[in-house]
DNA sequence: TAAAAAAACTGACATCGAGTCAGTTATAGA
DNA sequence: TCTATAACTGACTCGATGTCAGTTTTTTTA
């Protein structure tokens, strides 16, 4: 089960009934797995063989690999809308908010990354688990459109068009993640909390960035 | 040969070996495929028949459908190049020339989106293409970097950590045309545009987008 | 322009992974 | 301990890939 089970919790514990403890084992396995090697490599023979079972047992939990990672998927959507958090509902300078809700992200994507970047890169392969993935940014897209709309009118944002932006900021936001910690070895996630903090600050609050651009 | 050939020039042309010709028949049946059909449903056997020629021909001209993408992804990189040019070389207001920059990129997006989305979603499947896919990024990264370095030595752009914001600007708008454009029917290129320059031109130049936020 | 050389092409084959199923084994509950 | 139910497996089919020996077509050149 390895070094790489440390840094989340194991789905197998003890006194399951055997199917439960199965299913997780297959799960355990794939997170073993990915942690070590692209989703591209992973078939259901080598992926049963980590879990000790016979491949068709496989397709006695899962309907196939995309199946599977579409449960490792929401998974990690639990996850991040817990700490993605303070942007979205505190009450203080959104500012610190922000910065706040980017380094929960940032850290989520740092303790999952190789999982994050599987599920992208199997989202492309399959019609349906590119549909949940689809919807899955897009329940972003969406909480980030209320949020800058509601600051708007605030007058804390400035107007423009929020859903367009807000679609580009999340884009940004999964791809810096896959790039800068979808593999081992991972970046360093100080500098990409930095710069998506600078970003997003910048486009939506202006703020610590005015340039001494003048004419010219 | 369809509609959607109309926007851009046909590989086949007269007076040309057959050998090149046949090639050249491959690369746009292909191209007539991405446009209606995402890249996980091409096959050899499908693309033959489009082309018109036995399956195992296609391996006269490529070793696999990665290879035939890689062909598509230098093609690609050649356009690009060219109209991202005013912001890399120009010396003019740097805000109009970065947004002249990102409208050629949007224009190039709009025009072989689907293409671009065939790319990107065939690397994550095949590690040669993923390499060329991410040389082609870091290249962009590279070009970035550089510019941002001497704007921020002219004192246009505040110090801060070129690099990481270059990566993070550049994965935004690979992305984010790929979202946009990536299939039919494609989103208007407008906003894409005027969200695209408005985040560069903020985290970059501070300008066009001053906060009413003071205090709290 | 016709024959030789070179190139392009093809049918048939081997391989690999996916997904299914009838039949067997193991588990849980009474 | 027995039985019903759930879990599992070996063996099969299928679809797509990539290869090769042999044939046809194109190109060269005499």
């Amino acid at each position: 089960m390895s070094v790489f089970l440390s840094e989340r919790k194991s789905f197998t514990t003890s006194f399951l009934k055997k199917s439960e403890w199965t299913r997780n084992a297959i799960l355990d396995s794939a997170l073993e797995f990915l942690w070590s090697q692209p989703f591209r490599e992973m078939t259901v023979a080598k992926l049963m063989t980590i879990a000790g079972a016979s491949r068709p047992a496989f397709y006695q939990y899962f309907t196939d690999l995309y199946d599977l990672m579409e449960t490792l998927l929401r998974k990690l959507e639990v996850d991040i809308l817990e700490t993605t958090d303070p942007w979205f509902d505190g009450k203080g300078d959104p500012v610190a908010m922000l910065s706040e809700s980017q380094a929960g992200l940032v850290r989520i994507g740092y303790d999952r990354g190789p999982i994050l970047r599987a599920v992208a890169d199997a989202s492309s392969s399959d019609k349906r688990l590119e549909l949940a993935w689809k919807k899955f940014l897009a329940a972003f897209d969406d909480a980030v459109v209320v949020r800058i709309e509601q600051q708007q009118q605030q007058g804390l944002i400035p107007a423009f068009d929020a859903r367009s932006i807000a679609i580009a900021l999340n884009r940004l936001d999964t791809s810096l993640l896959i790039h800068a910690f979808g593999r081992l070895p991972r970046n360093d996630p100080k500098p990409v909390h930095e710069a998506l903090t600078r970003i997003w600050t910048s486009t939506l609050y202006g703020s610590g960035n005015e340039s001494r651009l003048k004419t010219m």
